[in-house]
DNA sequence: AACATTTGACCTGG
DNA sequence: CCAGGTCAAATGTT
């Protein structure tokens, strides 16, 4: 049975980091032309197909270069200034957890799957909701365990899609011990199941956060959100967005992120007991393997903020991306 | 019937 | 040996 599971996804895929180093001249200029591409891509939308599809690669592949330097870049950081792991509950899961490598090959041998894949951590708000925030995503709950130091259990889920697709993604939701409304979430491994049929379903049949379509999910990404991301040393980061454009959307502008099938109720990382239909917000985590350059980061949600300005075009998601802001890292 | 959750047992790394 | 992570049978839900 567990040796039927496929453990292989696309984790660790073709990032190539120029090393450690003081990148941010570097990123910024990938960056900048990133940003030019967009432009471009936004004036051939509805144009040719052929055009956007280079263009699209073309974004694609200077995201994931850029995205390697500053993984680079953080992964030194956090190595270099070890965090005392004090704080009370919360400190556990991203000092402690013995993660591998993150920029060695992923794969060593089928036993060693474990702790194999990068991880990412949030800490989601349910501010007065009963659920935290809608990831979009499919989780099926696998386990929950009590966690030596938190007062409340660990939940431990994995993408629906797991068997179906292989899709490796993985996530644990535990209540924080200060706020039993704040909870920490970690994931693991990036989605690498497409659900293009149910997407293109839901599109059409799900309520508006919950479509699949960039602007759909920029606009519910904000929708009651307010996302502050920073990184381990308290450091500003780029908010994180979906950005990969790996997957060509369904014709007519659909999301570039892939595993987009309609959110159930229980998409919730709490436990099913307390999930109920009404959630507060969507967000995106992190969609691709590409975007697995976050593992220093610690991005804090809040599901009680007004409502955001809506995405309309490409220069408002430029906007949601600055690329000053990622600049600043590196000051 | 199919799918999701619960939960105790098992496995693994430190 | 212990804590964390995963498995899988039992159970619940739709």
């Amino acid at each position: 049975m567990a040796s039927t599971e496929m453990e292989m996804g696309v984790v660790g895929g073709g990032v190539n980091s120029s090393g450690g180093g003081s990148c941010g001249g570097l990123v910024v200029t990938e960056l900048s032309h990133i940003k030019e591409l967009v432009r471009q891509l936004e004036v051939h939308l509805g144009g040719s197909p052929d055009l956007c599809k280079h263009l699209a690669s073309q974004i694609f592949s200077l995201t994931e270069r850029s995205i390697g330097l500053i993984t680079s870049s953080n992964l030194d950081g956090a190595r270099r200034q070890k965090r005392p792991a004090g704080d009370a509950g919360l400190a556990s899961p991203l000092s402690a957890t013995p993660t591998s490598d993150v920029t060695d090959g992923p794969f060593q041998s089928t036993k060693k799957k474990r702790k194999v894949m990068e991880q990412r951590r949030q800490r989601v708000s349910s501010a007065g909701g009963e659920n935290p925030v809608e990831d979009g995503h499919s989780w099926r709950k696998y386990g929950q365990k009590e966690i030596l130091g938190a007062k409340h259990p660990r939940g431990y889920y994995r993408c629906t899609h797991r068997h179906s697709q292989g899709c490796p993604a993985t996530k644990q939701v535990q209540r924080t011990d200060e706020d039993p409304t704040v909870y920490d979430v970690i994931y693991h491994g990036g989605h690498t199941c497409v659900h293009r049929a149910a997407a293109g379903q839901a599109q059409a049949t799900a309520p508006p956060e919950h479509r699949p379509d960039a602007h759909g999910h920029l606009r519910s990404l904000g929708a009651g959100l307010t996302v502050k991301t920073e990184t381990e040393e308290g450091l500003p980061a780029a908010a994180p967005l979906c950005l990969s454009a790996s997957t060509p959307p369904v014709s007519g502008g659909g999301c570039p992120c892939p595993c987009l099938a309609p959110s159930t109720p229980e998409n919730w990382g709490v436990s099913p007991a307390s999930s109920n239909s009404n959630h507060a917000a969507s967000y995106l985590p992190f969609e691709d393997a590409e975007w697995r350059g976050h593992a220093g980061l610690q991005e804090v949600v809040s599901a009680s903020a007004p409502p955001p300005p809506a995405v309309d075009s490409l220069d408002d998601l430029l906007l949601l991306v600055d690329i000053d802001d990622i600049a600043s890292l590196f000051d």
